[in-house]
DNA sequence: GTCAATACTTTGTCATGACAAACTGACTTG
DNA sequence: CAAGTCAGTTTGTCATGACAAAGTATTGAC
């Protein structure tokens, strides 16, 4: 009856498959929205007929539209129904390396190892781990460079029984790949994220001028079950990088 | 049988509130967690025995515990149970603003508006707020102060049709505090955080020496209908803050 | 004793059915 | 004509039942 109402045409689901039907309900819906063939503002097919000519059940299909209005993509209203609001916004935040992003980007990234060594954490690592101090860590400093500049000095502190690495590796991957890698998978982090001046040294390293600004971030991360896999203090060179965030609230 | 299993004793689950009763459950076990009754690893009840014990149905104890999973406080494995986690990290980000975050620790907030007036969207500005150039936006300039010392220097527009505000409004409460009581809920935004040094300007408004690092940050929130909200473009003294973040993915 | 097969526990997925609550729009009434 | 009422639409909540998949513990064979 209403005239901006969308239906959602040719679906293949495929019930053998091992991945969920309400996943690939959801899939489906959000490759349509990203194609545009649902226009921002466009209403979707109330849930109960949705259901119906999918074959599949109401709530599979209610489980499909809440992953994506978790995601920003959809909006509901009850007595009104489903509308799209906003195709880009994906996930709320990215728990990625820096690596992974560059990858992503085309930005060609390469990784000089500076220092590679196990040694008891310190006071503050051990904290910032919850190890008791003096716990041996692997103590990482890289330099990170993106189409052929440098772009970041990075710490990481990785307790001994996480992760064991060599330059090679580090070169050739990402930290949290290499991580994932090892059955690490991170599932929580705590960041800070400030300014500073560089100092001589920094600058240095960094081709960047003394007394320029530099983003800095320090991270902890833990896998599910709490088990704190890393700490971080990374140096970004602010001309060349910046941190982006997309937020949603409930 | 297995012995570190917690029984969630007390329960008073009102089914003539209008709170849902999942809501009801999720928030009686998450004071347990928070009070540490349900210590850090211990597991809980297996849903089955959980719903029965509640005089819930099993779908409505998932959801319970589905709540606090994406909150980070719990931990669920397929043949094992359901752990407690990590009790502290509630929300992934919150959508807040520097004024709340400030009240809440305490830090004696002041506000000085340095201007404030109606004028037409920049070309950048109407991109940002999705606009077409030259919509009216009221444009708000502001020095943030805590502990009686400058920490940010503010930007802000915000369409017309979405907020009228007074000096004297701005100088007594956040912006989005002012938002949300003209009924505009911010629900999604994107931020992007980056450094500089302080021009002569900037440096002398916030008491800081030429040079120095600021953070900047700019976003542009959207409510839940996805209309765009406000257009802010911050610097803060990095002397002085840094964004704390608490990520978690799935 | 060690390793593999089996049984058990627990969460994950899906279906069906029912009623409640919020919003929209048309209709009725003053 | 305006305002309230009422029916229709759509999402929100909840229950019951069933089977699948993953992980753990036990048992049995060699």
């Amino acid at each position: 009856m209403t005239s901006d109402l969308t239906p959602v045409r040719p679906v293949h689901l495929d019930r053998s498959s091992p991945v969920p039907l309400y996943y690939q309900v959801a899939t489906r819906l959000q490759e349509l929205i990203e194609k545009g063939e649902i226009g921002v503002g466009a209403r979707i097919e109330n849930e109960v007929d949705l259901a119906e000519r999918l074959g599949v059940s109401r709530p599979t299909t209610r489980r499909a539209i809440q992953y994506l209005v978790e995601r920003g993509m959809l909006v509901r209203k009850r007595g009104v129904g489903t509308q799209v609001v906003h195709p880009k916004v994906r996930r709320p935040v990215e728990l990625s390396s820096l690596y992974d992003d560059l990858v992503a980007g085309d930005r060609a990234p390469r990784t000089e190892v500076l220092d590679l060594k196990v040694i008891p954490a310190s006071d503050a690592i051990a904290t910032s781990l919850s190890l008791t101090p003096g716990t041996e860590v692997t103590w990482i400093e890289r330099l990170r460079y993106a189409g052929g500049e440098p772009l970041a000095l990075m710490h990481n502190a990785i307790p001994v029984d996480v992760l064991t690495v060599t330059e090679a590796d580090l070169a050739a991957h990402g930290l949290y790949e290499l991580l994932r890698r090892a059955g690490h998978v991170p599932r929580i982090a705590t960041q800070v994220i400030g300014a500073r001046s560089a100092s001589a040294p920094e600058a240095r390293i960094l081709a960047e001028k003394r007394g320029a600004s530099l983003l800095t971030m320090t991270r902890t991360a833990w896998d599910a079950a709490g088990k704190a896999l890393e700490y971080g203090s990374h140096l970004y060179r602010a001309s060349r990088y910046s941190f982006e965030l997309n937020l949603s609230a409930g």
